[in-house]
DNA sequence: CATAGATAGGTAACCGATTACATTTTGATT
DNA sequence: AATCAAAATGTAATCGGTTACCTATCTATG
């Protein structure tokens, strides 16, 4: 492989001069730019990026830390941020830490060891001294779906709550008595949020209490096992509200096995808007979150930060509208 | 931050030492490893990767280069392949081209400049001189579902016309009289080899023709809109064989709209074996194959060929199976 | 014509590691 | 005590770029 060097004695010029024509940088006269660049061409030269990450301390790398890429959202966002990087060129690398904190963390040294420009992170298993490290290297990094009391970089968030309560109180609207609710892990602010707007429409009912709760993965596995065991629990219940569509999906599926007829016997509302909810019979009704526009403005307030290192951290919280389908639709 | 030159000085040694006591490399006594050990506690020292890669160039990382992360299939290649290399210390970047060549391109050289020390590729859109580069520079590249003649790397693939003779034979055995088929695109070898088995088992028909077969995009919209133009062409359709798990969901779909019933009017059976074919109602029959073991076997042979750079390549063909389930049960 | 400022290009230090080679210390052997 | 190999550590070059600073030339201006 050639190095600048060859190239400079190819065309009789210093390395100086070839980097400036490189990065059209200082001034070099049309000809020895004519000279440097075939030399450049005849060496088949190209410059290598690790030296020059370690000289300018930038990568021209982006990073996405997700906790599961094998929930549709999240290639939707990636799309996103895909598109908007490469517009600017960037290129974005996807990490998937599998929900599991040591690859996280693991991750973050990565990156940061590997001077990424900019980090996207979703995670519900990040604390704020994880990413101090990154701030003081001056490495921004925006949160998806968290928001941090550090306010040293933005966030990009949606109405959950807002949009729990629009799913409950949609239920409601349609017919529902009893509604049950498929509730995300514990430890996750959005589906704690959501399971706060739920509450919020219920709470006055006096048939309403703990039991019609139940807590499940992010999963469609745990929708479905976490419908039957409502199912279990309240025989009668004919209305469901689940933290995402991943969810709502398994329970979908549990209904049919159960004998419950969707919408008539249990209507369904899910989070997201991903596209699987237009595939399953009977579509699903959902809260859609605005996707690519998450991504979209994660990516540019990564440029924001990148061209400002003063830039001040904003938290975003976008709207999430309801969006009905046929499993709500009696 | 602290550099090598840094720990060196607090320590009281040179930066050789300090080296050796990183990478446990070389003679180094007991005293004066705890020293070194100390200073980079106090420092809070942590090398620097990118002057460590240009320096031995390595880099740890590996890279997975998809065209869809949206189908389900590659993020549970990408699961498997992230055990593997996480239990070896490497890490992984999913680069997502989205079936864009200018994508592709511009990852292929970005991996290269960084020193990725490994590529896994799927990709329709891939020349072997895409490859040169890497191959020169003794980059690894392990390709999946693409067999490349240039024997320089190893390939994953499954056994496409085999599976597609199997999917066939299948709906003929439940007793389908005209069968249809949603090909993929007609430049991505898998699709290509799935057809050319569909086609073995139903040549001799006097039936059979090009009319019965739709070129669609390999995704739920593709197969949905394909199935549609099946039912148009041939309203007497029983049967259908799709290229992939996420156009069958499509045909399911469509086949619904349409008013047919699956099984009884219309059998459905996908290909790849990922998890939706569980979730719709009904199940898809479908020809499974070994995701995970794919991934594996693809980061182990990328393990391999960076162990011994005079490793041979090998092209591996795994088997697949047909999994029967209610969208063929009649 | 002298001079200042703009333009063109070169030299060498630097980014932060690794490592070949050199040097010093240690310890065993005779 | 002398000798020598092994062990321990140090020096400085190297990976391949960028760039601060320096020098030389050119042009415009009073």
């Amino acid at each position: 492989m050639a190095t600048i060097r060859d190239v400079a004695k190819e065309a009789g010029v210093s390395v100086a001069t070839v980097s400036r024509v490189l990065n059209n940088k200082g001034y070099v006269t049309k000809e020895t730019e004519k000279r440097v660049e075939l030399a450049i061409e005849k060496l088949k030269y190209k410059p290598n990026a690790i030296a020059r990450s370690l000289s300018i301390r930038k990568s021209n790398i982006i990073a996405l830390v997700v906790p599961a890429i094998n929930n549709p959202f999240f290639p939707e966002i990636a799309k996103a941020v895909e598109d908007v990087a490469q517009a600017k060129g960037y290129k974005v690398f996807l990490c998937n830490t599998d929900d599991r904190r040591d690859r996280l963390i693991e991750y973050l040294h990565s990156l940061r060891d590997n001077f990424v420009d900019g980090i996207i992170i979703n995670s519900e298993n990040l604390t704020e001294a994880d990413l101090e490290d990154l701030k003081q290297q001056d490495i921004p990094v925006i949160t998806i779906d968290r928001v941090l009391s550090n306010q040293a970089f933005s966030s990009i968030s949606v109405k959950n709550r807002y949009g729990g309560q629009l799913a409950t109180n949609h239920l409601i609207q349609v017919g529902c008595q009893r509604i049950g609710h498929l509730s995300g892990p514990e430890n996750v602010v959005t589906a704690k949020d959501r399971f706060w707007g739920y509450r919020d429409q219920l709470k006055n009912f006096d048939w309403f209490d703990q039991s019609w709760i139940v807590k499940v993965d992010f999963s469609i596995e745990g929708g479905y096992h976490g419908m039957k065991e409502l199912f279990q629990r309240h025989p009668d219940i004919d209305g469901v509200f689940a933290a995402n569509d991943l969810i709502a999906a398994g329970a979908l599926k549990a209904a049919f096995e159960w004998g419950r007829k969707v919408p008539d016997d249990l209507a369904i509302v899910g989070f997201d808007g991903i596209d699987i909810t237009e595939l399953t019979i009977p579509r699903i009704t959902t809260i859609q979150q605005p996707i690519y526009e998450i991504g979209k403005l994660a990516m540019e307030e990564v440029l924001r930060f990148i061209n400002n290192s003063k830039a001040t951290a904003k938290n975003y919280e976008l709207d999430v509208k309801l969006i009905q389908r046929e499993s709500t639709m009696r």
